[in-house]
DNA sequence: GGCAGATATTTGAAGCTTGAAATATCTGGG
DNA sequence: CCCAGATATTTCAAGCTTCAAATATCTGCC
């Protein structure tokens, strides 16, 4: 009995890997297909991209303001882009820096009040838009959901 | 009761509005992870960025080629951009053009013996990668996100 | 006090991505 | 047969993104 089991060990593993596989794919085209409906409807409803919405959501969560490098790490992306899309936002005057007083390297950045306008009325708009997009799944379908993603980012190397 | 159980009502759309988007950036920032972890190590190991992997991945399911149009909705990217990647995996002799006989607009793209060589070497690290970035969760968990993950697509709207 | 290493941000080059317009070809109805 | 609309791809401009190198500042150890 040894070898046949020795062979379904193989075959298990063998199948693990191609259905972790799937897994990715499917999470990955689930989550590129929800940012192209969220893409579009900025860009149609509010001539804005991803990206900065994103930026402002993140201030808009923090009155104090947010660093360059908390605004990176927020929003998963390098610094070298932080800078880019802080410098356009602030030539819209959306955003605005502010020197902190114990470090000259850094500052805040955090919406102006025509910046959290602007944003609050978009997010009125998001927000029905991401429950619309998840709406596919109950309520404990999505609880379900977001526990299983919890446990998944546990075993994701961290940094 | 009435007066309760409307505000009841109101105060759960409101809850549930917050959890679906707290499910979507979780989400979010799961898949985000996940591919840089991979962009990194298809760098660093292989010198090669994650869509031109994609693009040979596609093609390497598919030994009679694909369109371009093809190509462009399986990577869920916008033709112009597979324009860019084709060429220059064909400037790397990687993949290959071949027209099509009954349609002069088209053509297929298929991975050359060398592009069939080099992604099968990339492919043998890559899925023992996914498999391990998925073993927070077990078989079951897995099964379980693929369902929830399958359903969640099923409601998002086409196109 | 000064300097070595750490931290915060910017810069620049290369590559990815989108959306829209342009080009080429095909198809079917008249 | 022809042409109007559909389909396949490319092109282009603008913007996003990464990585790596450069700059500036801070911190703690001596």
């Amino acid at each position: 009995m040894n070898k046949p089991e020795r062979l379904d060990l193989e075959v298990r593993a063998h199948a693990d890997q191609h259905a972790s596989l799937r897994l990715w794919l499917r999470m990955l085209s689930a989550t590129t297909r929800i940012e192209e409906v969220v893409r579009a409807r900025l860009r149609e409803q509010f001539g804005i991209t991803l990206p900065r919405f994103d930026l402002m959501a993140q201030l808009e969560r923090e009155p104090e303001g947010l660093t360059m490098g908390e605004l990176s790490r927020r929003m998963m992306v390098t610094g070298g882009n932080v800078t880019a899309i802080v410098q356009q936002l602030e030539g819209e005057a959306l955003v605005q820096r502010e020197a902190l007083a114990h470090d000259r390297r850094s500052f805040r950045v955090r919406l102006t009040p025509a910046g959290r306008h602007a944003f609050a009325r978009m997010a009125r708009a998001h927000e029905p838009w991401i429950v619309d997009l998840m709406a596919g799944l109950d309520e404990t379908q999505q609880q379900q959901l977001h526990r299983l993603l919890g446990e998944l980012k546990k075993g994701l190397p961290d940094e």
